[in-house]
DNA sequence: GAGGATATGAGACATGGTCTCGGAAAGACG
DNA sequence: CGTCTTTCCGAGACCATGTCTCATATCCTC
């Protein structure tokens, strides 16, 4: 589980528009539960895990089978605005996110995830298949530090390079 | 004692010395068991899982109990000559590697992988630290694609960003 | 509305890894 | 070599995170 943060109970802290809208717009089916997991989302900000979505849900009363949640993380995740990032502890964790290609840089300070984009990257892969001879498809990268805000307090504990 | 000393098609691709070697000079003790993982780590080549090494064993009548490799394989990671990575579909796996700070690239089609350096994501991450504030202090790179051997062969299939 | 396509929930199952605990083996020492 | 302490091992219970199945409920279109 990752920990509990939120800031403002509804509002988008990165200016997403609601999730559920993305759905609609996708042309998929807007029922209960897809509304039901998107607001759940929409009401976090950081990382969380499904389980996290499940506590919320049943903390608001709001009945959701576990499957379905799952479902919801993959549809979204399909359409982009959900990203299943890897914790340096090798746990896992999802964050809303843009649709754009881009990486996430997580606080261990306050759990906060900032998307980060990455010209400089894509000029460092292209020299890599240049003197590697490999064609490289895609990339995954996580970056693991401290935001401005918590950098000035506790040290950070340790993370893999 | 396991018989077979590292007999993979591909062997040893990058000359690492046994695994083995690296626990008896980091002053751990050398038990047959760790032994046996070692050798089965070495007899591979690209990436495995905590089950191929369980099956290998198996293969090989080499009783090794699970929550043993599992183990190992810790104290290897730890040692840094083993990684475990995360694969585009979300599974995990392990492979073997130098224990200086590098990446991996990951053929989806024959599954090698191979280790990548990276000064120029190093000054990428530099940059992003000037204009976001943020301290980075550890991250973590996957590449996938396709290997020279395997680019004229059969099309990848698809892999996320 | 009615009907067919699709999503849902409950819970079994799968996978990958951790924990516990009694027993066994490694290494130190005399 | 024998004994002692420390560490490791194996078996299997346990756990977390997902996935699958299937009967039922819901959505959307006509």
């Amino acid at each position: 589980m990752v920990s509990e943060r939120r800031s403002s109970p509804h509002s988008d802290p990165a200016g997403h528009p609601p999730l559920i809208e993305t759905l609609d717009r996708a042309g998929l089916r807007i029922t209960g539960p897809r509304r039901a997991v998107a607001d759940l989302i929409d009401a976090r900000s950081g990382l969380f895990s499904a389980q996290d979505l499940l506590d919320d849900a049943g903390r608001k009363r709001v009945p959701i089978g576990r499957a379905t949640v799952f479902r919801a993380l993959d549809l979204l995740e399909e359409l982009g605005v959900v990203e299943r990032i890897e914790l340096p502890d090798g746990g896992h964790a999802y964050v809303a996110c843009e649709p754009a290609h881009h990486h996430h840089a997580v606080c261990d300070g306050c759990g906060r995830v900032r998307e980060v984009d990455d010209h400089a990257l894509t000029d460092a892969i292209a020299e890599i298949e240049r003197h590697t001879g490999w064609t490289v498809s895609g990339h995954r990268l996580e970056l693991y530090g401290r935001c401005p805000e918590c950098r000035t307090t506790a040290p950070a504990e340790a993370s893999r390079s």
